[in-house]
DNA sequence: CGAAATTTTGATCACGTTCAACTTCAGTGG
DNA sequence: CCACTGAAGTTGAACGTGATCAAAATTTCG
């Protein structure tokens, strides 16, 4: 797993664990439901290819997205971490995942705490995009909220491997960037609008160029995250593990 | 810790071990900066009593509170996990900490995975707490956000001891509840007032009785949640551990 | 007691919603 | 090949929630 190994090293020993866990690919196709919430999710599935996203619905109707989840990215964080998951997840596009179940995980955990470790990092990165919502929804205007999403989604999606400099795909319809923004269809449309008219960005397809990521970036108040990585045991813990 | 004894059944020698970590108890008084955004934080501190609050300004001088940390949360989950905190924590009232370096943390988990595994807990737990967040600002009309924010201070005082079944101190300026929930303070004042002239809930001096929580609950879309606990090693894990 | 912070109230205004219609496009079947 | 369908994108007009600004009332605290 390319996402666990840019936090921790790990060795050959706790590769193999890793890969002896993972259950064969599975595929979704779109608009299927992988979690569904009230229900319990005991899994924790990495993204090979495709996107999803997790979300709620209140009683009004109205959806709000909490993440988008793009190839990299974990399902079942953190929904299978309670008896009866509080979000749902629904496939965008058709996908592949590789996983296993949460416990077997857990269980490896206890032989190898490397893992648990890697697993803690997994769920404060989770954390740390969550609050980056909560900002970006707060306190950001709907044109900000929309650069903002652009520079986020690329950023993310540069880190899989799916993106160019400036350029990406944009697989997710003006709906799904609406509840994820707290906004309306119609405005997001408008942002968008006028995001070109400005010269920010330009699209043709489904493609995004960001022509103008400096001031994207400016306007959006946007600043990239680097986790750091797991310490590794002293000489004296290395010890006491093996 | 009583919290992490509620999510993990820690051995005799694991409360030693968390206990030898800790440094002696920290006092904090009132607007102290805990975390300051940009500058190095590695520490993992529990609140043991007062409150403190979360956030991050943008540019234009606004503030968005992520969330209000009361007895029992932790200071430096996601910040301490950054080469830079992403966030500042300031001190809404004098409090007193305990805490550890992250460093010493790790170096346990190393010999204890059980450490490891409640970290990864926590760290889920926040991440859980900030999702709801999210939904809250996105998609709930200001009266039910003032309705959900309340519901939710009282929901966790109470798990720390702090709240009786309807009422608890409520410690928190409108100031702070407004930035905490992407309002004005004058919007979040009226709509306390509309809570209190509805009979929802009736304040006197800094408390808050909750007349009619079940009027409040569907008001604002609540729901309590649960994390559920650590799974125990198996009798074979057990054996290659010790 | 005086100063500062917080709460409360009012008037005006703007951002974003809502609702509705229309366009475009991909896919499907006659 | 065209007609039909449904999903997604675009545009416009009216409306409403909540922001903003200002000032008064009240509480807290030095």
């Amino acid at each position: 797993m390319a996402r666990l190994r840019r936090l921790v090293d790990l060795t050959a020993a706790d590769t193999d664990a890793v890969r002896s866990l993972i259950a064969a690919e599975t595929h979704i196709e779109k608009r299927r439901d992988l979690v569904v919430s009230g229900y319990q999710y005991s899994k924790l599935s990495f993204v090979k290819d495709g996107v999803a996203a997790r979300y709620k619905v209140l009683r009004n109707g109205k959806r709000q997205i909490i993440n988008v989840l793009v190839p990299g990215d974990v399902i079942g964080l953190p929904g299978s971490f309670f008896d009866q998951a509080t979000f749902s997840v629904i496939a965008l596009s058709d996908m592949t995942l590789e996983g296993c179940s949460l416990d077997a995980f857990i269980a490896a955990s206890y032989r190898r705490p490397k893992l648990a470790l890697a697993l803690s990092w997994l769920a404060v990165h989770e954390a740390a995009t969550y609050a980056e919502r909560v900002v970006d929804i707060g306190r950001r205007t709907a044109l900000e909220r929309v650069a903002h999403f652009l520079l986020e989604i690329h950023a993310r999606l540069k880190l899989a491997g799916r993106a160019t400099d400036t350029g990406f795909e944009l697989l997710v319809s003006q709906e799904v960037m609406s509840d994820a923004l707290g906004l309306s269809v119609p405005h997001v449309n408008r942002m968008l609008a006028k995001l070109r008219n400005d010269g920010m960005i330009s699209v043709s397809d489904r493609r995004v160029e960001l022509t103008s990521l400096q001031a994207m970036q400016v306007l959006a108040h946007f600043q990239p995250v680097k986790l750091s990585r797991i310490p590794e045991p002293t000489a004296r813990e290395r010890e006491l593990i093996a």
